[in-house]
DNA sequence: GACCAGGCACATC
DNA sequence: GATGTGCATGGT
């Protein structure tokens, strides 16, 4: 019987040598990256680049840029991304705990351990466990797998899991079962978000998908058991 | 025209 | 504590 910690390195592989490489975070600096993270919320990534760019035009992408703009203008500036009312005080709402807590200084947050910097972050209005984690992976490189609605539905739809399981659960699933390592949790989400934009649709177009067939058929049993274990 | 996208906070029960 | 709802754009 194969453990999970075999099961998700296949995972892994297939998608690797059938996607090679994705180089994520798609940012050019740390405080884009952030940026991004907040704007992608249940976002189009597409809609997110117009937004970042607008930013960037107007020589707002930073944090003192961000922290002077006015409410309105801010939201005028990230309207391609939707909800941008919503997502102007969330950003808002960063950069203020960026000034307050770290005088402004993403250098200075990173020394921050990172559980320590998760729970702080997740205290910021509009910053969740999704976006938390994809900061610290993708902006200070620290090693937390990011787990969002792809790996919910990929994991579910291989019946990797029984029933249902939330964020915790399924995210302590990947870092007890894979060595910690910044550059594996950051090409793993980035590949299950490929794999996931390309086949696992809610509408699904499973037939070229790497992972097809990929699980024997009688581990369906175990695979519920073991995740329940939380292990 | 409906469906979908790299969530989250808040109200209500 | 579980479940439902609002938030909004642009591509398919």
């Amino acid at each position: 019987m194969p453990s999970i910690r075999l099961v998700l390195d296949e995972i892994f592989h297939r998608l690797f040598d059938h996607f090679g490489p994705q180089h994520w975070w798609p940012g050019r600096t740390r405080f884009e990256i952030i940026v991004g993270a907040i704007l992608t919320q249940n976002t189009n990534w597409g809609n997110v680049e117009r937004a970042i760019a607008n930013l960037r035009r107007a020589g707002v992408l930073n944090p003192s840029g961000l922290a002077r703009l006015t409410r309105p203008r801010l939201a005028r500036l990230i309207q391609p991304s939707g909800y941008y009312n919503i997502k102007a005080d969330r950003l808002k709402h960063f950069v203020k705990f960026l000034m307050r807590e770290y005088d402004g200084r993403l250098a200075k947050m990173s020394l921050e351990p990172w559980p320590v910097l998760r729970s702080r972050l997740l205290n910021v209005n509009g910053i969740g466990p999704e976006t938390a984690d994809s900061i610290l992976l993708y902006a200070f490189n620290k090693p937390v797998f990011v787990i969002d609605a792809y790996t919910f539905r990929i994991m579910s739809r291989h019946k990797i899991f029984k029933g249902p399981v939330d964020y915790a659960a399924l995210q302590n699933l990947f870092m007890s079962h894979l060595k910690s390592d910044c550059r594996l949790y950051n090409e793993y989400h980035a590949l299950l978000v490929r794999v996931g934009k390309e086949f696992c649709r809610p509408r699904p177009r499973c037939h070229a998908c790497p992972l097809k067939e990929m699980l024997p058929r009688d581990f369906t049993t175990v695979r519920g058991f073991d995740i329940m274990e939380g292990r």
